[in-house]
DNA sequence: CTGAAAGCGCTTACAG
DNA sequence: CTGAAAGCGCTTACAG
């Protein structure tokens, strides 16, 4: 292992000019800058990350923690939760490649009144975290704060901490005008877990959304479900027992995964989609675009809300101190071919 | 930041006997370690990884890194890399979580010739290092080991290092066998990239399948194609342009994501799963379960590879020496609806 | 069974 | 612009 102390030895300087070489300080001479990098590449000195870590007290790393509920495992619904999370590690993983950072994650389970916390924040391996999804109580957040400053939500809101989310009315909204716009007027609309932060807001589009079309908000149109793709078969299956009159001619579901066991039942029971029902889902997840018919989902755009995130994180990590910023993304409506145009 | 001299002090005894403590080496006293852990307690004392890291020269943490060809961003076609990988994330993330190490996860994009090996590698992040996928050369692997001494390749078998693969010839033996038990004769056979280590060994499975049953090869219902969905899409239509004699009446596909693909292009063609075509799927990825009809099909268990691909790695950190071990896990076949039994 | 001392490889005031 | 010195928080022979 090449030490600093090699690089200062064969370039004869001290090992304090080539940590400023290193470390980019401008206060170098150039021919010694020159000298010392000549140095590095031939002996292929790489700092000691750990070693750095120690004096300057930071890790070069930051935390990606998923949460999921307790119910996720029990139910054997893995699934489900893969494939949520598998775009926002690879979009935050590609982000933060270019950082000088490491990426670090950690699969947590949040049980509610637990004070258990992720690992990863527990032993300080990081320097920053975020985490994903909407799986858990403000509590949690609470604790965490405790024991790491530097903390970024994604997908949900927060109140102290940086969060980058979507516009979760304003989504529900556009997907309610969609429908309209090919015609829809009974259209049914299947709420996620009630629990999470977006909930009430997605029904809030829902609602404005119809109130702008003038159509009348019907309770028996609304279904509540959790996130799993049972749950989506099950609504599916109440829809199709509604009286004929109230058969809605489209659905929005608040999520991909509902959608997908939504498009089961459908499937097994010869309800054709789009012909007989028209479907819409929501985050516009890998399976929508694998699903029969391919799924029109609306977008959250994970990619951007990945690179937001970590940009957040590292003004964050910048500038500890900051006011808590909150970045809110619109969403848009990918047309694939689960909706069909009335007109 | 209570350090181990505070803790020291308090319990007045010498950093030294903390230490030990803390590592639970079994030579200190029942009563000192007693009154050292009530301290440990008190004072939240956790130790610092960095400084520990420092001294033993290990860094606390073991790399998972994905690999993917080029052409899958370039294509726009990272849905289907995500989909392959999340569940070896997963499972890895979770078989990890009780060792005492992080998980530092990188995607690499692995091009051949180039000399870059993976960033976490490359600055020492990582104790060891598990490859996961099968895009990549031998010589990869062997750029790798300069580097880092303890590897895994997790689903590719690798000379060089430990490895965790399946029985590719006997899984699609399997198949094949599957197919005849269910009165099938005319068996086409979709392979994967040919560039990849279990390719020629799937497709040995396969003729031996056909001889087993009697059933001659026939050249036409081989069908190359790589792991992207839109190519399973194109060997569809090339399946349906078969002359009529020649249609098959099962369809093995070496990827789910080809089997997706190909689901697309039957349906919009009115070709019905399994009334007109049987099909089956290759790794059982969560998208199987979603697709309609949900696809029968070649099960990995993931989960297996990724506690197994921990356990070598925990095995190899701690004898690094050991002569290479590789692992041959056995495949099995996951029934949903998209074969029919013809008998 | 316990402790004093050295040292891991860096960075950071500080002095010149 | 450069260097000597101290120190980050641990672990590890070694001595007793």
């Amino acid at each position: 292992m090449v030490s600093i102390k090699d690089v200062a030895k064969m370039a004869g300087v001290s090992p304090t000019t080539v940590s400023a070489v290193v470390n980019n300080h401008d206060c170098v001479k150039l021919s010694t800058r020159e000298k010392i990098l000549k140095v590095i590449n031939e002996l292929g000195y790489i700092p000691n990350i750990s070693a750095r870590e120690l004096v300057t007290n930071k890790k070069q790393n930051i935390g990606l923690i998923t949460t999921g509920y307790d119910n996720f495992q029990k139910n054997g619904c893995n699934n489900d939760k893969d494939i949520f999370y598998i775009e926002y590690i690879n979009g935050i993983a590609e982000a933060i490649k270019t950082t000088g950072y490491g990426l670090l994650i950690e699969n947590f389970v949040y049980e509610e009144g637990s004070k258990e916390i992720p690992k990863i924040i527990e032993q300080k391996r990081v320097d920053g975290a975020m985490i994903v999804g909407s799986l858990y109580k403000k509590e949690f957040i609470e604790l965490l704060k405790k024991e790491i400053n530097v903390l970024v939500t994604v997908g949900t809101f927060s109140e102290f901490t940086d969060y980058v989310i979507n516009d979760y009315t304003e989504s529900i909204l556009m997907a309610v005008r969609y429908f309209v716009k090919n015609g829809h007027r009974k259209i049914a609309y299947v709420s996620g877990d009630s629990k999470t932060y977006a909930c009430p807001l997605k029904l809030l589009g829902y609602k404005e959304g119809l109130k702008e079309a003038g159509i009348k908000f019907d309770n028996e149109l609304l279904f509540e479900s959790k996130f799993m793709s049972s749950h989506g078969y099950d609504v599916a299956k109440k829809i199709c027992e509604l009286p004929k009159e109230k058969f809605p001619t489209a659905v929005i579901f608040g999520a991909d995964i509902l959608a997908a066991g939504a498009c089961r039942y459908f499937y097994e029971n010869k309800i054709y989609i789009p012909e007989d029902i028209s479907i819409l889902g929501y985050e516009n997840l890998s399976i929508s675009s694998y699903i029969n018919p391919p799924l029109t989902s609306i977008d959250w755009n994970k990619n951007l809300m990945s690179k937001e995130a970590c940009s957040l994180i590292l003004r964050r990590l910048k500038n500890p101190n900051k006011k808590y910023d909150g970045i809110v993304l619109p969403c848009n409506i990918v047309e694939r071919k689960s909706v069909k145009n009335l007109n």
